[in-house]
DNA sequence: GTACATGCAAAGGGTTTGCAAACGG
DNA sequence: CCGTTTGCAAACCCTTTGCATGTAC
């Protein structure tokens, strides 16, 4: 019922090389929203002849054909995922790390905004840059 | 009661250059989140010789120091405003018009859902990217 | 076989930085 | 004055692209 990443490059029909292969691989196996220099690190761990050049064209035509959705987070360059459903991102200001969460009200909620302001919602951004409790105090 | 910008420059006692004195102008003067080049163009016509290095420094020190708040929207170059009360961004993605709304309810909801999840919030970006609905069935 | 994908290196945006000259307090 | 700020151009980072070569179907 779920297809994988790779199930739907196939549905797709798109042509799997080797380096996709090992791209499709990386990103399956990713939990931690990577950027395309560590997609890159990690697919030439498995081969290393994958230039970064392939990575990037790879990443974006997964992300055209809405296998991958790019977020831009502050202070980080472009970071990836798989799509999955619906969700927003919580991202831990020092270690960078990314937790998700789902808000069904808020979402109801935008686009209800955006109606109001005479427009119709395509797409939006909930992020949350936050700090873990227990270590507030050690703040600087 | 409100200080204006070069107010707030003044208080925190910056040297303040002719470079500089425009470059306030130019953005107390700007309704529109403006980008870096934006803000250059908008100088140079008073005062030409103004290197977009400057401009890029002066937003720079301004941003340190709190008086700038910068904005990167999804598919634009960074972008700038005055800082102001909290408020939040619907982005017009044909036209790349920013209008502003505020949604305290959604505020609070975000800083406990961060709570939930241990995390003590420390910044937030909302941001709706939309179409105007008038112009809805000519989208394409 | 052929159209498409790759690696490399060069080019591209947007932004920063080193330097000598100019300037503000 | 003297440290700060400036303009310029070069450097920077991340990303894209041109080209000759390699490869999936």
């Amino acid at each position: 019922m779920m297809d994988t990443l790779l199930d739907k490059c196939n549905k797709l029909g798109l042509k799997m090389t080797e380096q996709r292969k090992v791209i499709v691989k990386v990103l399956s196996d990713s939990t931690d929203h990577p950027d395309v220099e560590s997609v890159h690190k990690r697919a030439a761990k498995i081969d290393k002849r994958i230039g970064i050049a392939t990575v990037y064209r790879t990443i974006k035509l997964f992300e055209d054909n809405n296998l991958l959705e790019k977020h831009e987070f502050k202070g980080y360059s472009s970071r990836y995922e798989t799509v999955r459903e619906n969700h927003h991102h919580l991202i831990d200001v020092r270690s960078g790390k990314v937790s998700e969460f789902r808000n069904t009200l808020v979402d109801a909620m935008q686009k209800q905004v955006a109606k109001e302001m005479g427009y119709k919602l395509i797409d939006y951004r909930l992020e949350l840059y936050a700090v873990p409790i227990e270590n507030e105090r050690t703040k600087k």
